[in-house]
DNA sequence: GCGCAGAACGTTACAACATAACGGATTGCC
DNA sequence: GGCAATCCGTTATGTTGTAACGTTCTGCGC
């Protein structure tokens, strides 16, 4: 299992990839990957932490794209339905899907100091959990697995 | 891995173990279990369903227990610091412990259909996250487990 | 019992997060 | 060109959660 975000690295690369696999994936699909989807992709893409519906929205208002909130909540729904975001629920806040490639029940290590977000893959029916799952007769379809703690920048120096 | 939440039960047992963990616990630690806590505590414990803190503010109204929100969130926040209740991340909801032996990482299974939750106690450093955490660098200090699905009984008979 | 410190409470006010609903514009398709 | 479906912009409102302040209660040393 390995993780994304933590770790410096060219970021222009991961905005490129995942930009570039969206809109495969939309061409693929039929789906409309248009300029307001597209613009909150690369806000959120910006950043490896995870952002406020309102903190985007204050971005596209800035640049004229609509001040109301529906506006960012439905971009944002568009990405999350497809995969190329995600919603953080412990913080209510949304972030760049860091594993465009694949398929997804994603895993999140939060970092409660500066935010910083990774993301891992995870196997589908998570080893223990989904396995007793189905023996309690549970079907699981979307789980949310989420790691608060400090990030290895934070453990050493707090405050970082 | 067991879980608590689907079968059918002698539920007063529930409450009045959780109850008196709880007062238990809480004379052990010089904790005040006082009679709004106590009480947010027993609604709480009568459903294996989450409740918004809303929900638990009305509650607390119609008994008049005082009408403002500070009322239910300072009560939830004292049940979920001592284990006594867990928050529901993904329904902004709050439910009584189901395992007030023992120490704590819940995980959740949420019936999506008829709202019911199952929790299960949890390896303390969740398997494989808990292993590839450390591999990089990340302490993890708490953990947000949570599957949505359909449990046994909705599975079989949608609108249960 | 008395007085103090810390915790808990009640209330006002507000901040942050999210959605319903409507009409107009755009897109894909035949 | 016309239709259906989708998307967009906006108004309004609903839901969830906190900051801050003064009062009351509790535990504790005297």
């Amino acid at each position: 299992m390995d993780f994304v975000g933590f770790e410096k690295h060219d970021h222009t690369i991961c905005i490129g990839d995942l930009i570039a696999r969206a809109e495969a994936v939309c061409r693929e699909n039929n789906l409309q990957f248009t300029a307001s989807r597209r613009r909150v992709l690369e806000i959120l893409a910006e950043t490896h932490k995870a952002m406020g519906a309102y903190d985007i929205l204050d971005r596209l208002a800035q640049e004229g794209r609509g001040s109301q909130p529906p506006v960012a909540y439905r971009a944002l729904d568009f990405l999350v339905r497809h995969g190329f975001a995600h919603k953080i629920e412990h913080l209510n806040a949304y972030i760049a899907c860091a594993h465009p490639h694949g398929c997804h029940a994603p895993a999140f290590l939060i970092c409660r100091a500066c935010d910083a977000v990774a993301e891992t893959a995870w196997t589908p029916k998570i080893g223990g959990l989904g396995q007793a799952a189905r023996g309690a007769g549970f079907s699981i379809e979307r789980t949310v697995i989420e790691a608060t703690g400090l990030c290895p920048r934070c453990d050493v120096e707090p405050r970082a």
